[in-house]
DNA sequence: CAAGGTCGTCACGGATTTGTCACGATTTTG
DNA sequence: CAAAATCGTGACAAATCCGTGACGACCTTG
């Protein structure tokens, strides 16, 4: 299973860092801000599996960032937890009116909210997960036999597709022409080694956005490579 | 891979040999002292992989020790798990400001803590194990064959890049010109023993960094070594 | 069967890497 | 101090490695 990715909208500094550190000692992908329209930029231009948006920040509102999202083609349907000051009611009933999946009301324990989203990505997953994998702006559906990049499809042949689902199995990671041949082709195939660079440059223009750079890294005398964005 | 060693700091004895006995259930060695300057002694002495460090100790306070271990050169990169009590909200922000990397608020059970530990245990050990290699400011990453320096991505060659692997394999040890060639080249490559001395100057251009000193040792009349700066 | 797409191979050219040498700087030795 | 030994450095040609376009074989699809 893919790193689910959550955006934290969070102008307390302190408690945004412990967020964070928590977060990501549990596995997620966690991106922060402490300002709304940066949040709607980054939602936007990286959609994330759910948001956690404190009510009381600076500049834009809590109330209008959840709006906002909520009107975004991209990011209608990614859950909303708000974090809201105790007692403050109306925020409650607006907050859930506007849109919010959920919310917690501080103090909280991270504890007690980590267990709110593993609740909410378990709820969500099924429904957008099947065997979905995730490297920088990649996203690779297996079942679907899909590929997108920046929520744009490509289209790429069957071969160039298992040689990327392959990288993105083990992303970072730089395999010899040789290693790809066996995970890719199988073990008792006979081609040349240079056959993989060919491939490899067939994948490179099949995934290629203008704006967005090559993930995949030549790494000289030894393979190749695909990072995240 | 080598059992994890960890530092506790608690001069509660009851919980302190609590602890001692469930983490050493667990596989961890683990090293228990109550107080801060002798951890700290402890600490520089034979670096642990985590520090577990009760806020309330006496003499030297807990914040103090966390400090201390952060700006020491050996230490600094250490995990410091903080057991604080209950709704000390200042300790809390004091001690993340100050660089724990997490906390847990007494009463705990241990079950709790041990999940803790190992949850970050397993966020830094590739980073100790598997296929990185770590010498002072340099970090090699043989899988991802990426090296870095203070957080700055260099690039090297190939054959920079087996040399500068296998002088971090063998930390402060000097390798003749030969010992080089065979290690590096191979045992049966017909190398001028001057080309080491090319090889290594290009080595030390590619992991040049101003501000930084030279890691590589030049030992007249014998070779050459890998200092940790 | 025709058309389109995919696949493996090859050859060319450009870019990087590599081994070697020569010369000067530095240190050691006599 | 002079000579010898050792090391740093710039230059360069050869070797290696990789990107790329092209091409024929093969397979699918209609």
């Amino acid at each position: 299973m893919t790193t689910p990715r959550l955006l934290l909208v969070e102008d307390d500094p302190a408690l945004a860092e412990l967020l964070e550190f928590r977060f990501r000692a549990e596995g997620y992908n966690i991106s922060v801000t402490a300002d709304g329209d940066e949040a709607l930029l980054r939602a936007n231009e990286d959609v994330p599996d759910l948001v956690l948006l404190d009510w009381m920040i600076e500049g834009t509102s809590g109330i209008e960032v959840c709006r906002r999202l909520r009107r975004g083609k991209a990011t209608a349907h990614v859950p909303i937890v708000m974090l809201t000051a105790r007692g403050a009611e109306d925020d409650l009933i607006r907050g859930l009116e506007t849109g919010a999946d959920d919310y917690i009301t501080k103090p909280f324990s991270p504890r007690e909210l980590i267990a709110r989203v593993a609740a909410i990505m378990r709820r969500i997953r099924p429904a957008l997960a099947g065997e979905m994998l995730s490297v920088g702006d990649l996203t690779l559906d297996a079942v679907a036999h899909r590929v997108t990049r920046r929520e744009q499809t490509l289209q790429l042949g069957p071969t160039e597709f298992r040689l990327l689902r392959f990288f993105m199995e083990h992303p970072s990671r730089v395999f010899s022409r040789g290693q790809l041949l066996d995970a890719v082709w199988g073990t008792e195939s006979d081609i040349e080694l240079r056959t993989v660079d060919v491939h490899i440059r067939r994948l490179r223009k099949a995934i290629e956005i203008d704006g967005a750079p090559d993930p995949v890294r030549t790494v000289r005398s030894a393979g190749y490579a695909l990072e995240p964005v």
